[in-house]
DNA sequence: ACTATACATGCGTAATTGCGCATATGTATA
DNA sequence: TATACATATGCGCAATTACGCATGTATAGT
């Protein structure tokens, strides 16, 4: 795990976020998170990309979709700073998941 | 203390290994940094600067010197992720302090 | 094969960032 | 006032980043 492209992904607001939503479920899929963020979904999924070469996140296919969920394997240092992050992050008007049939 | 501001500010790695050396010293002067980290004077004052603006120093002038140090303010939250930082941080060739008679 | 859905990516652009260099500011001392 | 030292900042430039838009790829159903 690579310092610098660890805080490089945690510089953008909206990595910040989708990593805390799979802080709270064990995984999501795109089109959840893309609904919850309000945000576009060539958006989202260059987000997750980031992330997923980061090592910050595991993708799995299902079918159609695609699930990800926390890297299992980061470091102590590096997930517990995910955790403080979620704890100091603004409260956000919560919309929440969209439908996407997941 | 805006999240953003300081992610952002974490995304620098001058910037976090400043903050390093201020969690292990109570203070420290410009030049003791400068000489530390091996950057030029405007360089490391311009990193000093956005640490300062982010709230995460603070300054304190005496005479020609300005010894900075962890903002004691700082959330806990914020405060926990420094030191998390610190832990993970690569074991870096410790360039000791040029002295500058501080 | 055709269509629909879920997701990823190529491309051009606007905005941001970090740097070096020179210079300005502030403080002390002669 | 003049000089020296510590620190800060204005400026221009190169590199990076995030975005929208369109398009590409993969899977499933008919």
């Amino acid at each position: 795990m690579d310092q610098q492209i660890y805080f490089d992904a945690l510089g953008d607001p909206i990595r910040r976020r989708i990593l805390a939503m799979l802080l709270d479920a064990d995984e999501r899929c795109v089109c959840e998170m893309h609904g919850a963020l309000d945000a576009s979904q060539p958006k989202v999924s260059r987000h997750l990309a980031v992330l997923r070469e980061a090592g910050l996140v595991l993708a799995r296919r299902d079918g159609v979709w695609m699930h990800y969920r926390i890297h299992p394997d980061l470091p102590a240092w590096a997930y517990r700073i995910l955790l403080h992050m979620k704890d100091g992050m603004p409260a956000l008007a919560a919309t929440e998941s969209q439908t996407c049939a997941a």
